[in-house]
DNA sequence: CGACCTTCATAACCAGTAGTTATGGAATGA
DNA sequence: TCATTCCATAACTACTGGTTATGAAGGTCG
């Protein structure tokens, strides 16, 4: 049995007329006598009585008719919905991003591809990049916006840099703390630190160690609300992202390196993703736009790489 | 896209290996592979992720798995149901026949008949013959039991006598009736008639018009129950089958005819049927079976044709 | 009653393809 | 590094879907 067989079966059946049943589905008449009388033998009976003024449906035509109507409705639907997945029409992406993106980056540029495919669900994890870089080599996620360079050996990974992100250290608006420091200058100034697995807090201590002390830690633990709100209570100050400071009117920014020959405190944003081939085109697609909407996203803080 | 593909397709996304699943389809894996390319063009997408350690669904070929399963189950549904048919497991036989018929032969007939087949719907029509003559004509049944010669014409139809029924004369069981009459002894004697349409009523007028003369009715209008009753009554004779006669204890039967080169009054039952090929298996059946079962039923009252 | 028409079946043929065997190439694992 | 595993490719065969041309069987109309 064949698909195009129950085709002309279906045909035959409405137009109870082999010729008018050729003409509409498009082939010969003798083919159609061939096609359905293969199907004939396929199924072991005859479908139809032939007669010259017309045909009509056996007993088990009749059976077969509502069936094959049915098939070839649901191979029509599995086409379509085929098509539809390649042609981005529906689909899922899962993305996961640190928290200072989630509240920055990521809301605009989801904003914008879901406008341009609604019918596609994003779904969102937030988590520090050591995690997400294991939720994305084990499949969890499709695409993942993280702090590069990536900690991790991840070989089936690709990291894209995007952006690089200016950290400052905030401090309440009416603290006495001047606007640009070296990051020498944290030395022994009380530090507001994340909770274990924001790079922030990798980030922090790095810098101090490298500089050849360690961090005076106020308070530890907090996800970023609570430490600006920690900062903002006048506990101490924290390395943040610049780009959180703006909305914030009780604090204040001071800059971190970026004089005298030290380079600014910065951190790399990178698109991670598994490596080609295996990517729906939903999540190739995302990646795509993430790619151009943060290369297009400029501003003295969030350089472009 | 072509049937067997789909089979294909569903048999690699479940093992996720082209040549397991090529054992299992009871095919080679270099076609299981041209194969699955060929549907992967068909629907303009790749569907698996082919690797060296296996294979992976696309998310393309996620969208396709339950639609291809779903196919492949109503292609076997649809085998299965035509396969039903033709093997008179299911179906339907619509039956018609005449009052006397549906009291006396038909229920044994349609009791052997259906422990045979199950499956398949007996439905009954009881009516006369020219009803049924035309109902048979315009499909509304299948098959019927009448009485023979047919009165309309119908060239469509086929009908096999098979069986001669003798018809008596009956009585009340008290009344002064002799055990034998013929033809013209009915002249004068107050006769209970069936209503129009009934068969009996045709034949009763008939044979008394074909020896000259007119039957004297004694009441008219009767179905065959209230005919009996009426005789048992007292008002009057009644021309019925000699079938009809046993199971009512207040009655006696009186020969018609069959004396003195008279031939007895008898009619003739036949089954008819459109002609051949049109005919449902399950039908060409029944038709079988009832001939077969009527020839076998004799009787002094039912002699086989 | 015969000529014509309609309708489906058959014949002969072509092209495309499902399926075969043999082989190659890439990745994995010992 | 070698053997193994696994999928892809190549070359070939057999079949079949589709074509045109023709035939056979029933109707229809003059």
């Amino acid at each position: 049995m064949q698909f195009h067989q129950l085709g002309y079966f279906v045909a035959v059946a409405r137009a109870r007329h082999f010729t008018r049943a050729a003409e509409e589905t498009g082939t010969t008449q003798p083919n159609l006598s061939k096609q359905i009388r293969s199907l004939e033998n396929a199924l072991g009976t005859q479908l139809f009585v032939r007669g010259p003024s017309g045909v009509e449906l056996t007993s088990a035509g009749e059976a077969l008719l509502p069936h094959a109507e049915r098939i070839l409705i649901e191979v029509a639907t599995a086409e379509r919905s085929v098509h539809e997945v390649t042609s981005l029409r529906r689909g899922r992406v899962r993305v996961g991003a640190t928290p200072s993106i989630c509240e920055g980056l990521l809301p605009a540029a989801l904003t914008a591809f879901h406008g341009q495919h609604p019918g596609i669900e994003l779904e969102v994890s937030e988590g520090s990049s050591g995690v997400l870089t294991r939720d994305l080599s084990e499949g969890r996620l499709d695409v993942a916006l993280l702090i590069a360079p990536l900690r991790v050996a991840a070989p089936d990974l690709v990291s894209t840099p995007v952006l690089r992100e200016r950290l400052v250290l905030a401090s309440p608006a009416d603290a006495d703390v001047p606007d640009q420091l070296r990051i020498a200058d944290l030395q022994g100034r009380p530090l507001v630190m994340f909770r274990e697995g924001y790079d922030l807090r990798d980030v922090t201590r790095r810098a101090c160690s490298d500089h050849g002390f360690s961090p005076t830690v106020a308070i530890e633990g907090g996800e970023m609300g609570g430490v600006l709100r920690f900062v903002e209570a006048g506990l101490g100050s924290a390395v943040v992202p610049a780009m959180v400071i703006p909305s914030r009117p009780a604090l204040k920014a001071s800059t971190l390196g970026g004089t005298q020959g030290e380079p600014p405190l910065e951190r790399t944003i990178a698109i991670v993703h598994r490596s080609q081939e295996t990517l729906p085109l939903a999540v190739q697609s995302f990646v795509e736009e993430l790619t151009d909407h943060l290369r297009s996203t400029g501003s003295p803080d969030l350089r472009q790489v």
